[in-house]
DNA sequence: GTGGAAATGAAAATCATTTTCATTTGTGGT
DNA sequence: ACCACAAATGAAAATGATTTTCATTTCCAC
């Protein structure tokens, strides 16, 4: 992927670093460029593969592809209006670590996510 | 919905209270018992508007519900043979609390899990 | 019983996502 | 420049969960 993922990048950017396929594509569209809804997919794709972006789930089970930073976090999101703050995870970490220890596991890593409705909704 | 309803929350139970719409058809439907599809997502929609049952998503978008209440666990899993141990989550559940409560959030929860390598492999 | 509202379910529609496959593009070797 | 081959692209079809439609059945209240 070489071509199309810079474009599918910065265009996520645009939309305010949080936006689906369906909605990258559309915007691409709209701008005029030369897309395939596939290959929007595959650049999405190919983008959390190399961490840069973040997928989760809106409430309707449609992905959200995110920008993200490099530092491990995870994220408390609104179940509602999908509005997302990037929280630390230092209890997390070590209870993932002591738990791993505790049943003989290597190479541990985890997931974790709070979800809920925020003060606004 | 009077008829179906209490099926479908006694099969989701015996399915140890954590299953897909499609995965308690299946179930009903080996068991014996006659029902159709568009009826059990219509059950599970209206024990989860009763606030009897909770939604939430798998990694694939597939909706999973849950029995509310349910004292949850969370999972070890070992990348390389999918063997899953069922963990306790104390440290998690106040930690999601806590996150949630500083932020504002209600009607919180929360999903987390551990993977690596197991001894085995 | 009778009539009408609510519940049911089969089949079709919807919608995001993935797969297939033929075409295009980029690259390295000559 | 040319050729060959691999990777990237995208249109169309396939997939799979979920929802909608609509005709039929069930359940009450009278």
């Amino acid at each position: 992927m070489t071509r199309s993922n810079p474009r599918v990048l910065s265009t996520l950017e645009r939309a305010g670093g949080f936006a689906s396929a369906q909605e990258v594509y559309r915007l691409m569209q709209r701008e005029g460029e030369s897309i395939g809804l596939t290959t929007v997919y595959r650049s999405l794709q190919s983008l959390v593969d190399d961490k840069i972006v973040d997928v989760l789930r809106r409430d309707d089970g449609e992905a959200v592809y995110r920008l993200c930073g490099e530092a491990h976090h995870h994220h408390l999101v609104c179940k509602s209006c999908g509005d997302t703050v990037e929280i630390e995870g230092g209890a997390i970490e070590k209870w993932a670590k002591k738990i791993a220890d505790e049943h003989g596991f290597r190479e541990v890593g985890h997931t974790a996510e709070i979800f809920g409705i925020c003060k606004k909704c």
